[in-house]
DNA sequence: GGCCTTGATTTTGTATACAATTCTGGGCGA
DNA sequence: TCGCCCAGAATTGTATACAAAATCAAGGCC
């Protein structure tokens, strides 16, 4: 949601942001304007309204003085950007189970979950294809219910929160592929997916938060056993913005 | 919390901020850069700056062909902007609970919450001065709880969604002082208060959570109550922002 | 030896000129 | 008459020069 939208400005924030997230400077480093610049090869003009956009995305800070930091976060941040998700998708699917429920609204819904039972029973797919397919039809059921909720003011508030890259609904599918629990991660997902559609189709709004809340609770759970086996910093993304020192 | 922290361009964001919600714009009206310069007086690199500002702010909209138009928000999404704020001050409240809870914690809270009786007890404080003084001491509680979540990333939630002005926590406080309710409405808020620092001291996240929630209901109820008696335009801060044709 | 002051240097903030894009109005043809 | 297209005008996007502020370093002072 950058609010420049011109072809050079979106290829600054692009590129800068590419750069941030894949560790081209420490958490808690200056980012001056001219490195920037230098970097992205194009004027200072651009390349301000840039990180003024990733500060705004939460991936750099402005400091008092002026000019920005790498953004540092600790483990628990990122439980508790994903917790927030949680209670805001909850709301989310709240909402639509009582503003769009019954058959014909939720019908595009249903139709997802069809794609993705078809993606997950499909033998030929496998391997990057399949988590790739897979993210990408998570997220449009992500925004589908969103869509249902009908509130403007809910979608902008996720907005923030999913922009952080450990926070959104596909973070942390990709890592479940080099993990041992490989493909039943994506079942018990979309086991999650059709109850809370279900919820959603019923009128439910009370399942629908509770089950909304606890379907990011899997990627919260997912940060948890990497922080374990030590894979934090290789399969989360974001995780360049992790600072050392906590952990 | 606009990026820019100099001088010129914190009065930028200021001046537009001011005429954006005191209305000199109609809502869905466009802001073009030029005119926003004539009206502040400065280059177009801040009043550019200002103007990305204040869409971040949820006051203007970026369009995707250049240039900035005012938002148009309806009557539902201001009580949704409510409500979301009772979801995130009840996760705050919970997460205060859970992690801040015990006398020596909490004292601060219980402080404010001191401040605002003997203001309300006060015999001799009246009309201009109770609700200004009690708008303070209502905005310190709000930001203490806050800080006994201890989640930077709800904060930041948070307060994206307070930057609205009819979203505040003290948002309708002075639209009481011309309604019958009078005082009442600051006591009932004052008991909520009290039992949301009790939950938080106790330990009791599950009734923290019900109660910071419930607690923006209020405004919610408040607003309703305006619309009802037609006075949302008079008293509904931000209420500039309202398109006219869905009320 | 530590700390403050002061000037040089770097970095950010502002203004403005220029380029590119989008909107507007009129004319032309089907 | 309607739609299309093309110039002109207006507006935004970009680059850069200049001003102000902050950082840094060295030197002097306590």
């Amino acid at each position: 949601m950058p609010t420049t939208r011109s072809r050079q400005g979106l290829a600054a924030v692009r590129k800068l942001r590419e750069l941030v997230i894949g560790g081209c400077f420490k958490p808690g480093e200056r980012l001056s304007e001219l490195a920037a610049v230098e970097l992205i090869g194009m004027s200072r003009t651009p390349v301000r309204a840039a990180l003024q956009a990733l500060a705004h995305e939460g991936l750099l800070e402005a400091r008092s003085n002026g000019g920005f930091v790498v953004c540092d976060y600790s483990l628990a941040d990122m439980l508790d950007a994903i917790e927030l998700r949680g209670v805001l998708e909850g709301m989310a699917a709240r909402l639509a189970a009582e503003r769009s429920s019954g058959t014909a609204a939720t019908r595009e819904l249903h139709a997802i979950l069809a794609q993705i039972d078809r993606l997950l029973d499909a033998a030929g797919v496998e391997g990057d294809d399949l988590y790739d397919a897979y993210v990408e039809l998570n997220e449009t059921f992500h925004a589908e219910m969103l869509r249902l909720a009908q509130s403007p003011m809910l979608e902008r508030s996720l907005a923030q929160v999913t922009a952080l890259p450990f926070a959104s609904p596909s973070a942390f599918v990709k890592a479940g592929r080099e993990q041992e629990v490989n493909r039943n991660v994506l079942i018990v997902a979309q086991y999650q997916h059709r109850a809370i559609a279900e919820a959603i189709t019923a009128g439910d709004g009370v399942r629908a938060l509770r089950l909304g809340q606890e379907h990011a609770q899997t990627a919260a759970d997912s940060l948890k056993r990497l922080s374990r086996t030590g894979d934090v910093g290789r399969l989360v993304p974001g995780s360049t913005l992790l600072r050392r020192d906590t952990g």
